[in-house]
DNA sequence: GCCGTTTTCGGCCCGACTGTTTTCAGTCG
């Protein structure tokens, strides 16, 4: 699957292009790489239909150069653009605060060409010679490197799943697999994945691990023994695969699930039980001590008997608990729960009715709200919100009071074409002291007010924190969108106090959200369940720009699960008449 | 390079923030 490789040849063609100072080509590059990455299906496909076209934002040229990528897992264009710029652009451009003027001088006057050129350059403080570089715009760069180093290479969640998909499915083709299935903390739910775990069941594991180690794109075999091998793929994922018996399978996949402490806790309830857990099974141990003959040492012999291990339920069973879902295994709480048959019963894809937080054209989505609605209808969606953008913030065309007019109407002309309930609604961007740029009175008139925070997001914590339990508290607000504003693997949170902010949106009866976009997963698990706990309700949503989008449920979903939630408290899951009421304001 | 109930040619959404530059450039969303 080359989705991700064009996705990133497109906009690193993008960055180049914006170093040399070409003008709107950028966009057009970056806009037909965004529509691909929310593609749920094989690029190669979709060519293979001859319909790249119908990707809104690739047109004549940029559908050609796919094509002679997928043919020829090459591009010649790209290939020409790298000769001329001699910047590795894409691994400067991560650095926060580094954009592609600044890259294009320090280029220009020092040379500059990767991150290593630029730490040398800053180590000899060089670069407060250059015109527009002071003291504070070297200490960003200098804190942008250093956060740059310390995060490990991961990718999103949404990113490794297809990859993860794909690679089962091939090696389930080979007819010595009799069963595959993915482990580690992709099937915990994390939302970033370091690397991917892949388990087999077969009789011949020295031809799974042949097909595993012979995968197309893989960069380097870095392990291949008969039952456990490591691959390292062109676009940076590592994946690992171990072949068992059929016998081992349970307690292989609950091994190498994880987590670590959550493994931990269960050997040693197994210890207390005078069994051993390991990825092979759990056992009864006897051992006894006896002297072979000829020997110098007396070994022990030990004399295991086999109790579990071909299910997880099995081994869960045995030990006397309740089955843990993948999601809760975090040693948080759930085995001591599990042993009480206190867990919850957490929330399936079938419970959630339908998703808030939509936008349309009339912000900054690609698609109408009748094309949104339309492709919620296919998904057999109950409900969809619109909430398309309002407040200052640029380049997101935001709504103002003269166009929100036109905006109800056009939801209120879908609804006639739907069967799926459409609800009215806002992004509206939290200022900077706290008020929301719409009156209360209009925003009353809403189905449902989505309030987040956009700018100034660099403010310090108390007043931060200020500026949202104000929002809360002033405004009829139905969900707090995205409350941490986190950028996964690229912006770190707000500094928020959420145990205030919780508080705040318990007594005011706001909804905190689970916004399910992959780079967002905005609440995260572990603050789903302290919101869960402070007595708050959730709101799953998408902040879906795309038809496609419609389709990030699960990730919003999986948030929501790692958060211990429950059918009631989710207000995607309540009935529709109750949902309603509740977002009365 | 893309796109069209304003257009098949001529537009391409813009505002806030930061830092530095005393009037604005670069970055971000």
């Amino acid at each position: 699957m080359k989705n991700l490789e064009i996705v990133q040849i497109l906009n690193n063609i993008a960055d180049i292009l914006e170093i040399q100072g070409v003008e709107f080509k950028p966009n057009a590059y970056r806009r037909a790489a965004r529509s691909i990455e929310g593609l749920a299906e094989d690029i190669a496909e979709v060519a293979g239909r001859g319909e790249l076209r119908n990707i809104p934002g690739v047109g004549e040229s940029i559908a050609e150069k796919i094509e002679e990528f997928i043919k020829t897992g090459k591009l010649r264009y790209y290939e020409q653009l790298k000769k001329q710029v001699k910047v590795n652009v894409e691994e400067l451009n991560a650095i926060p605060t580094l954009g592609p003027k600044k890259i294009k001088l320090l280029y220009e006057k020092l040379h500059i060409t990767d991150v290593a050129d630029l730490k040398k350059a800053l180590l000899k403080k060089k670069l407060q010679t250059l015109p527009g570089f002071g003291d504070e715009t070297v200490k960003n760069l200098q804190k942008g490197i250093e956060l740059l180093e310390k995060r490990p290479q991961r990718f999103l969640y949404a990113q490794a799943l297809p990859l993860a998909l794909d690679i089962a499915r091939k090696l389930r083709q080979s007819k010595a697999v009799e069963k595959v299935d993915i482990a580690g903390s992709f099937r915990r739910g994390k939302e970033t994945v370091g690397d991917l775990d892949f388990l087999a069941i077969s009789k011949k594991p020295e031809e799974v691990m042949q097909r595993f180690t012979s995968l197309p794109d893989i960069d380097t075999v870095l392990a291949q023994g008969t039952t456990r091998g490591s691959v390292r793929f062109r676009n940076g994922l590592q994946a690992d695969l171990r072949v068992l018996k059929e016998k081992e399978f349970g307690s292989a996949l609950l091994y190498f699930t994880g987590s670590k402490d959550h493994n931990i806790e269960l050997r040693k309830l197994a210890i207390s039980k005078k069994w051993t857990l390991s990825e092979y099974g759990l056992f009864r141990v006897k051992s006894q001590k006896s002297k072979i003959s000829g020997e110098l040492e007396p070994t022990v012999q030990t004399n295991k008997k086999w109790l579990a291990g071909r299910t997880e339920e099995e081994v869960y069973k045995k030990l006397g608990l309740s089955f843990i879902e993948p999601e809760l295994r975090e040693n948080t709480g759930e085995i001591a729960a599990a042993q009480q048959k206190k867990l919850p019963k957490l929330i399936t894809a079938k419970d959630v009715q339908g998703m808030f937080h939509n936008h349309t054209t009339w912000s900054d989505g690609n698609a109408s709200v009748l094309e949104m609605a339309k492709k919620a209808e296919e998904l057999q969606f109950r409900f969809l919100s619109f909430n398309d953008h309002y407040g200052h913030i640029g380049i997101t065309n935001p709504l103002n009071e003269r166009r929100l007019a036109g905006y109800l109407k056009a939801i209120e002309q879908a609804q006639k074409k739907t069967n799926v309930r459409l609800f009215s609604g806002v992004e509206i961007d939290i200022q900077k002291d706290g008020s929301l740029p719409l009156s209360r009175k209009k925003l009353q008139e809403l189905d449902v007010v989505i309030a987040s925070v956009h700018i100034s997001t660099k403010m310090p914590e108390k007043e931060m924190t200020q500026r949202v339990v104000s929002a809360l508290e002033n405004y009829p607000v139905n969900i707090l969108g995205h409350p941490t504003d986190r950028l996964l693997m690229q912006r770190e949170p707000l500094a928020l106090n959420l145990e205030k902010v919780f508080a705040t949106a318990k007594r005011q009866n706001v909804f905190l959200e689970v916004n399910g976009s992959p780079g967002r997963m905005d609440l995260p698990g572990e603050q789903v369940k302290a919101a869960l706990h402070a007595g708050c309700k959730i709101a799953l949503s998408l902040d879906a720009h795309d038809p496609n989008h419609l389709g990030y449920g699960p990730f919003a979903l999986q948030m929501a699960r790692r958060g211990w939630a429950q059918k009631k408290d989710v207000l995607n899951c309540w009935a529709l008449p109750k949902m309603e009421k509740a977002l009365r304001k």
